[in-house]
DNA sequence: GCCATATAGTTGTTTATGCAACTAATTTCA
DNA sequence: TGAAATTAGTTGCATAAACAACTATATGGC
């Protein structure tokens, strides 16, 4: 039985999982209870269209690591929500760039609050240069599980 | 906009989700490609039967970190794939006691090495020392959220 | 012993995820 | 120029996640 057992990783991946797993119920309640009617995986589209909207369907699943229908999917109801719009790009028929809505702009300060709050509450008693470690090494995982599945 | 900024977490936030989804894209396509017809979180519930077989339904979610329905319907799915059984614990009649199957156990062996396989690919130029750091403040995070979700 | 409270598991519901397959538009190459 | 290859987005499908509500069983306190 020496090498049933997970070797290395075990407690690393599930900690993994578990700690982004913490991290995300915690925000969806923070969001929640502050009265915030969209999910936190909503909000990561938002965000990256607070920090250049028009984006493509396409971009956004680079920026956020997501395939193709999940995005669809999630700009569905965003659009439901009337929180961003789709439009045809003039350039290339294929895309839709994606706009927030004046709602949507709305909402950014608020929520950005609300998203640090949640990292306070999760960051306590740890420090900046252990951060910077965890950053560089999920950065590095990334990066080697990523760089090969082109 | 000074205060815009995701402060802090920003890239901790997104490389921490994306780095766990990526090891789990790279572990579920690692089954996959070997034949495997069993998901990433159906393993974790096995994985943590092979250690302790015959725990209850609430060990599990304890472990595993999901909720009560969530692990009702992933026993629901390893029942169907005849990898688990359910019996009602004869010292308390609303605990379910799960126990591997002949089928399951003979699994044990190959998907941990393709779990291990997975963890080499991720962890490529990572020294023991940062994967110590990363282990530890990820607990410390799951321990902040989780202390005060009593 | 009895009742209020807590617990284990299930059902309902909505959102999300990712692989496979597909259509339409664009690009590439001979 | 035209066909093959590639790309952007959508649809189908199955699995998964979590909150809310519920039922049955167990526990604790009077």
């Amino acid at each position: 039985m020496a090498n049933s057992h997970f070797k290395r990783g075990e407690l690393y991946s599930v900690i993994n999982a578990m700690a982004a797993a913490a991290v995300a119920r915690r925000m969806q309640k923070n969001f929640r209870d502050a009265g915030l009617d969209i999910t936190i995986e909503q909000w990561s589209v938002l965000y990256h269209l607070w920090k250049e909207d028009g984006l493509s369907q396409q971009d956004l699943c680079n920026r956020t690591f997501r395939d193709k229908p999940s995005i669809t999917r999630l700009i569905d109801n965003l659009e439901k929500l009337k929180l961003v719009k789709r439009t045809t790009s003039k350039y290339d028929k294929r895309k839709n760039q994606i706009y927030l809505t004046d709602s949507a702009k709305d909402l950014q300060q608020h929520t950005i609050d609300l998203a640090n709050k949640t990292m306070d509450e999760a960051l306590v008693g740890i420090a900046k240069d252990e951060i910077e470690t965890v950053k560089i090494v999920l950065q590095k995982v990334y990066d080697n599980l990523n760089a090969e599945v082109k």
